[in-house]
DNA sequence: TAAAAAGCTCAAGTGCGCTTGAGGTCAAGA
DNA sequence: TCTTGACCTCAAGCGCACTTGAGCTTTTTA
């Protein structure tokens, strides 16, 4: 048989903590089978999937949108066309986060290398951009 | 004489919304003069001061940890080695990050190039990562 | 078998980053 | 002058991502 094991295990494995699964779940991000006696179970599926949460948190995604990265949790079966629109959109987003990041990894490691005191100091923002 | 403006104006010049300005001032990221009246005044290096906290935000900054990066806040005068000490932490953190969206980019991506339906399906995760 | 450990649900609380609203003030123009 | 619009303060509210706590049940293990 499958290899199952509990929210505790899981946590352990995932570095979550139980309280945060339960409520991935409830967000519908994780569907766990139950025991008899209602305890959740999962298997090393639930493991993938909570490390693709945890990656897409960290690169800046809301569970929502984490969420629907996943359709399949909507019971379609031909879902490529909806996802591949989804993550195209999403990708973009990623694209324009990571220029923003790359920016401020320049100014930081300009203000750490020069003289001057302050980021204000140094006139890297000074760019064409007005609005986010 | 310098060139003064309103909260109204920085607005205007910013993106931002007059609340989020006042907002930012609550949590020591601006610094107005206020005119007889009380009205805030601020001049073009508020601007920049304003674009740098709009682009630590976009590379995933907390204000709080933002404001930690503008010591001149903090009356001190000799800051370099304080700030240099916070600014090359931060560096190492948002580094991370990039790691962490660069890799989501890339399961975006061969996500959305490969026939697989679901990043579940693609083996992109299974890295040595536990714990965040 | 009995106590401890792990889990369950549901409601409320927390911190962040703002926004909204009430109620009042200030400044410029018709 | 007087009205309009920009601005002021302060308190409360909101969405997100969780955490905490109460009160109860299920497993495990000594």
């Amino acid at each position: 048989m499958r290899e199952e094991f509990g929210i505790g295990e899981l946590a352990k494995r995932t570095g979550l903590p139980p309280s945060a699964i339960r409520y991935y779940e409830a967000l519908g991000l994780l569907h766990p089978r139950r025991r008899d006696g209602g305890r959740r179970t999962y298997g090393p599926e639930a493991v993938a999937r909570a490390r693709g949460i945890q990656l897409a948190k960290a690169a800046g995604f809301t569970l929502k949108e984490t969420s629907e990265l996943y359709p399949s949790d909507t019971e379609e079966t031909t879902l490529s066309e909806r996802w591949r629109t989804l993550a195209t959109r999403k990708l973009r987003e990623l694209e324009a986060g990571l220029a923003a990041m790359e920016a401020m990894r320049l100014k930081l490691k300009e203000g750490i290398d020069c003289p001057c005191t302050s980021l204000d100091d140094c006139p890297l923002i000074q760019g064409p951009r007005e609005q986010t």
